[in-house]
Parts: C-alpha cells; structure tokens; sequence
DNA sequence: TCTGGGGTCCTAGGACCC
DNA sequence: TCTGGGGTCCTAGGACCC
C-alpha cells in the first residue's frame, strides 16, 4: 500500500482513549511554583553536579539547555538562578499531580517522576463529556492545584499519546483522533517517535523513511523484519492498535541497582579511584537496603579516558545487604581491573540478581556471629546517615575523597512546609565526616 | 548533543542435554 | 564416533528510555 494512501480511516475517534501528560520542564517548574518569586526568571537545578538537570523555559530561551555544565550556562546567562536538585519536593508534587489524575479513573501508570498514563477508555459516558474534555479537566487541575503545567497528549495508544503530548509544549493540548492520524503522523519525524533512537533511525532513513507515516506505509512484516518484536509493536501502536496496557503496577522493585561518579578530572592514582569505588559500593548498599534486598552478584567497571571501560563480576557466595561483607571481594576485583598507568575517568558498580530480603538464610559452617554483627553495622551505619545526612559515617577506604562539610538546608520557605504538611526535612548537622573502619 | 547518572528489555550465540 | 534435530538456560552486549 502507498503510504499516500489513508490505511486507517475505517478506525472509529477513540476505539481506546489514552492520554500521556508530561510536566513542563518539571524541576524547575516546582522549584517556581515553591518559590514564586522565581517566576519568569531564568531558573536551573542541578547545582551539587555542576551540570543543568531541568533548565525552567525562561532559561531555555537563552540557550541554557539540560546536560551543559554550570560555567557554560553562567556565562551565556549570568543572572541564572542555580538551585540544588531537591527530590523530596519534586517526588511531593509528582505523587499531587498522579492523585489528581486518580481523581478520573484509578487506570493512570506513573511511568516516571513527572509523566504518566492514563487510560480513559468508556469514561465518556461516566463524565457525560467527550475524551478531550476530560483530559482538558485534567490539565487544568494540575495547574489550579500546583500552579505547574503539563502538557497533554490524547490518542489511541500509549506510544501515540506521547508524541502528541510532545507535539506542543508547553502547556500544550493535542488530540489526535484514528480518522486524524493521516495528517498527524506525517509531521512526525523519525526520531521523534518513541523507541526509535539514533541507530534505528539511522537504519530506517536508509531505505528512505522520513516520517512516521512513511513507517507505517510499510507492511508489518517489514517492520519485524528490520527491527524485530520491538518494530512491530511501534507499527501497530503508531496504527492506532494498543500493544501495552496502561499498567497500574507499582514499580517496586529493582533488577539491578548501579552507581557511576565521573571524576572532574581524570585519574591515574589507584587511593582516589578505590575511594571512589568504595564509595559507589556504599551508596548501591544503601540503596539496596532502603529497598529491602538484597545482591547477589556485583560488578566493578572503571572506564577509561576515551570511554572505554573493562569490567568484571562476580557471584556471592550467598546473597547480602552489607556493604562490609563484600569489600574484600570489591578489593579484589578492582585489583583485577586496575591498570597502572591507564587514565581512569569513572567508577561503576552494579548490583544485580537481587531479592527481597526476607531474613537471613544461613548455611552450615557460616560464621553466623561474624554476619550478625556486619548486619547490624549496615543497620547503625544507615540510621547514621539517614539522621545527620548522606556519608557522614563511611568505610575508611573512602576517606581519600577528602572532606566536604556538609551544607545545611537554611530556612525552609513557607510554601515548602506548608507542602509537606508538618513533616520536616531532615536535619544536616555539621558535622565532620567520620570514619568507620569495620 | 562529543558523552552525567540510573535503569529496562531484547537478541544472538554458546553450553549442555536428550 | 562424523552423523540429526530440538530443547533450555545463560551470558554478553546492543539499543533505548528518562
């Protein structure tokens, strides 16, 4: 069939209903909505990495974009507002935001901090409105109730949902119903489309694809055929035919767990790279136990220079949450990874084959008593940290970083604590970093 | 987009078995 | 024991996402 020929005009509007809203240069837009006299300022955040993570619209139009570093964005805006990345508010208005939509219908996903899913199919009839309506309704609660906005996509299937959504921003409404989709996808280049990213588009635009409509143009074997499970499900979700369910499973547990910390500069010292490792070891550990698993398996990387990397991993004799029970192998593995000389520009771990951790399950000939007491270290160590602030008590091996005093929060603005609705952020007492050598 | 940090899923190919 | 055919499990690595 030639793509100029309309496959799709037999679908009804909105044989399913499905609405993608994705918030407006989040971050930043909370951090305004917290603090409005930043409103219609230049706004970033991210300013403990010394790269942008959400650059608010204002900064944008002055060419302050995600992912450059600090100086660079000073320097093409100086009178950027630079804020630290504050999760517990964002994570705050994001849990607001997806109880709003619950208010419609309890099928919404949160598929990620600041954008979602929700599938509206039949509620017609329950709102006595018709589906842009309703989604409408939405957006205009969010921005009444937290003063942020989202922009808002309506159509057949998930995928399609979210380039509509995409398709003007901010606080865009596009809805783009089955008998519409022959002028939608047209406008949708190739590497707009969810799923396809540089290679695929890459390898599409060599058969002479431009556009979404030109994929879809293609039959469905073809689409398998280039590109496997994953090309027919975009084929037919880009149709208009649902291939993932809006899912409202939490999203509770990991498969892997992972810290990476690139050095600002490059490295050939042995002390600094293992303090870093150690390092990412203990935040993985902490992670893995605020989540109640345990690994058992871990994997040392160290990328070199030129972003290469060699890596190597091992299995647990029995899987743990207690950082302390595997820095000898940690130690190990790093020295079968090191190369004298080599110039290191990052640390990874991983910690994968994970389980809950309902308990201990010993074996015979286990130094019981030894694994207690690192069990109970890990407990201190966290109830520490999780008090006086993140590192404050850490594996001595970590010492080389050097000490950074840590900062206190200051006052909290009145909006803020109105928010959170007496809770209280944890209190950052300085204090010197310590070390525990176990 | 010259590359920050944290994830998931799919596939090809080898090992091993009947 | 080259030979056939078919199955499972595991791993490494690619590709993509926010």
């Amino acid at each position: 069939m030639s793509p100029h020929e309309n496959p799709l005009l037999t679908l009804h509007s909105y044989p399913r209903a499905i609405v993608h809203f994705d918030g407006d240069a989040f971050f930043a837009s909370v951090e305004q909505a917290v603090h409005p006299e930043l409103k219609g300022r230049p706004v970033v955040t991210g300013r403990e990495r010394g790269i942008i993570a959400c650059a608010s619209y204002e900064a944008k139009a002055l060419g302050v974009a995600r992912g450059i570093t600090l100086a660079e964005a000073r320097k093409k805006c100086p009178e950027l507002v630079i804020l630290p990345s504050d999760y517990e508010t964002y994570s705050l208005y994001s849990k607001r935001m997806f109880d709003i939509m619950r208010r419609y219908t309890p099928v919404v996903e949160e598929y990620s901090i600041d954008e979602g899913f929700v599938d509206l199919s039949g509620l017609r009839r329950v709102f006595h409105t018709s589906y842009e309506e309703i989604a409408r309704r939405m957006q205009q609660d969010v921005r009444a109730e937290l003063d942020i906005t989202v922009s808002v996509g309506l159509s057949l299937s998930k995928g399609l949902s979210k380039l509509a959504s995409k398709f003007r921003k901010p606080a865009g409404f596009t809805a783009v119903a089955g008998n519409h989709l022959h002028l939608f996808l047209p406008r949708i280049a190739l590497e707009k489309v969810w799923g396809f990213g540089p290679n695929t588009v890459h390898l599409l635009k060599k058969y002479g694809l431009q556009t979404a409509w030109d994929f879809v143009g293609r039959p469905e074997s073809w689409a398998e055929k280039m590109m496997g499970k994953i090309g027919r499900e975009i084929w037919n979700e880009l149709r208009g035919v649902a291939m993932h369910p809006v899912s409202t499973e939490e999203k509770s547990t990991y498969y892997t767990i992972s810290k990476c910390k690139t050095f600002a500069e490059p490295t050939r010292d042995r002390d600094q790279v293992f303090a870093r490792l150690t390092r990412n070891v203990e935040s993985a550990f902490i992670k893995l136990r605020r989540h109640r698993l345990r690994a058992r398996e871990i994997q040392v990387t160290l990328r070199f220079q030129d972003f290469t990397y060699e890596g190597i991993e091992a299995r647990l004799q029995r899987p743990t949450a207690a950082t302390q029970e595997v820095m000898p192998l940690v130690r190990d593995l790093f020295d079968r990874v090191w190369r004298d000389g080599a110039e290191y520009r990052a640390t990874i771990v991983v910690l994968g084959r994970l389980e809950p951790d309902r308990g201990e399950q010993f074996e015979l000939f286990e130094d019981r008593v030894r694994i207690d007491k690192m069990s109970a270290v890990s407990g201190v160590i966290d109830a520490v940290n999780e008090r006086y602030g993140k590192h404050t008590l850490s594996l001595g091996a970590s010492l080389f970083l050097g000490r950074k005093p840590t900062t206190g929060r200051g006052t909290l603005p009145w909006r803020k604590r109105e928010l959170l609705g007496g809770e209280t952020f944890r209190q950052r007492l300085k204090i010197p970093r310590l070390g525990v050598q176990v």
